[in-house]
DNA sequence: AGGCCACTTTACGTTAACGTAAACTTCCCC
DNA sequence: GGGGAAGTTTACGTTAACGTAAAGTGGCCT
């Protein structure tokens, strides 16, 4: 077998270390469509590839619409050709603002890097001063 | 002269684009310490660093108490050497956080790229179909 | 049958990060 | 000296993203 078909709620939940509370509320946002057996839901391999770009965004600092946009783009749905259009611009954005904070990051880590800096030669003064 | 002294509230709410009230949020919660004149407050080149930090921390994602730890690491007060242990610690945390982030943005990228082709490969065959 | 999960719905509560409005001082300008 | 413009305090309001509690359903085990 290739790839699970389906997965239940607590089984995400546990693999993405989240609540089911959070699933659940993700679904009620419209970023989760899982069918249903009876009254449980039932999520498919999409689903979970959408959890996925959910959280990565949580970790970029995305706000749950923005990962909405994202799904949009990544999990294809009825489109027409103004659709498109909307849909190229829309990546673009997405790339400015990742652009962005790549350079955010690498500010930060040289930032980092001289804290760290500092750091240690504040140490090393305070372990010679009391020899 | 090499770089201002002081700022006013206003200016700097227009050099980073965010409200007063933002500000003195952000005083409240610790953030930024302003000297007064009279009643009015007047801003350091280190409280312009410290917005500088905070609003680059927004942009990926960071709370103002994390933040408020990046102030810290990045604007040294009274240390001792424990503090500082535990300072090289928050740095290497905040290290691996960030190189998380770089492997997500570099994921989302990939995404965006796989977007646009399938994207283009649409509006090219819809072009095709009705020559 | 009783009990224990895992699941469900409904609904009120909570926290972070500000927005917004009201009422006040200070300074400058004409 | 009247009126902006920019600053201040105080305080209530708002939105996003869930947490938490209550009460019920369905399956499975012994």
């Amino acid at each position: 077998m290739t790839l699970k078909q389906s997965y239940g709620i607590g089984e995400l939940a546990r693999e993405f270390d989240v609540t089911t509370r959070t699933i659940r509320f993700y679904e009620d946002q419209g970023l989760l469509t899982p069918r249903r057996r009876g009254q449980t839901r039932i999520y498919s391999p999409a689903d979970r590839v959408a959890l996925k770009l959910i959280l990565r965004g949580k970790r970029l600092g995305f706000s749950l619409a923005e990962s909405g946009d994202l799904i949009r783009l990544y999990l294809p749905t009825g489109d027409n050709r103004q659709q498109l259009g909307a849909l190229l611009e829309k990546i673009d954005e997405k790339r400015t603002q990742l652009q962005q904070q790549l350079v955010d990051i690498q500010i930060m880590q040289q930032d980092l890097d001289a804290a760290e800096e500092r750091a240690r030669q504040a140490l090393k003064e305070l372990e010679e001063s009391d020899v």
